[in-house]
DNA sequence: CCCTGATTCGC
DNA sequence: GCGAATCAGG
């Protein structure tokens, strides 16, 4: 996986948005290992896991499993499968998935959080709803590090052409892999 | 079995 | 830095 910046972009974005690792992998053409593995890396906020770590209850008893058997694995010999996964992605226009059309050219997809969480009526935390600026939201929402693209948008949409692209996915030639 | 995310560690 | 292998819970 080609980590440039579009790509960590949408990773975050789909992150923020709560999709599940294997989606995000499935969405990018990487394996969802590649997308976790790069979630922490990012220091991205973690999700709810379905399991919990025992170890960390009690460090300074003895009973402590100090840490789990290194995986036996050894250069294991990776599958074709992997690379074939993601060659068609990079040059073919034919989606990976027949069966998964593109979502409906719905504008308000991505930023239905915030949006939610803001009754701009009232309050105007976050940016002039009139001023033409991408309100594509970068970050996880709810912690100071969240804030929205605020560059300039496009005529008669709510992002500016990066995030359009993003937003408004067509059904043929979608962008999801070609960032 | 399927799914989920987290972690380790060879590369 | 990357991500497959693995773990571990639902």
């Amino acid at each position: 996986m080609d980590w440039t910046a579009e790509a960590i972009e949408r990773l975050r974005a789909l992150w923020a948005e709560g999709h599940s690792t294997a989606e995000i992998g499935r969405r990018m053409g990487v394996s969802k290992n590649a997308v976790v593995g790069k979630a922490h890396r990012l220091n991205l906020p973690p999700r709810p896991s379905p399991i919990h770590r025992e170890g960390s209850a009690e460090p300074g008893v003895e009973g402590v499993p100090a840490r789990r058997l290194p995986a036996p694995r050894s250069t294991a010999p990776r599958a074709p499968a992997q690379a074939a996964a993601e060659a068609p992605r990079a040059a073919v226009p034919p989606p990976p998935e027949p069966a998964a059309p593109a979502p409906a050219p719905m504008p308000a997809a991505a930023p239905a959080r915030p949006a939610a969480a803001a009754p701009a009526a009232v309050v105007r935390p976050f940016q002039r709803l009139g001023a033409r600026t991408c309100c594509w939201p970068l970050g996880e929402p709810g912690t100071p590090e969240f804030r929205f693209c605020g560059s300039e948008a496009i005529a008669g949409k709510p992002y500016c052409a990066t995030h359009a692209s993003l937003a408004y996915v067509k059904a043929r030639d979608r962008r999801e892999d070609a960032a």
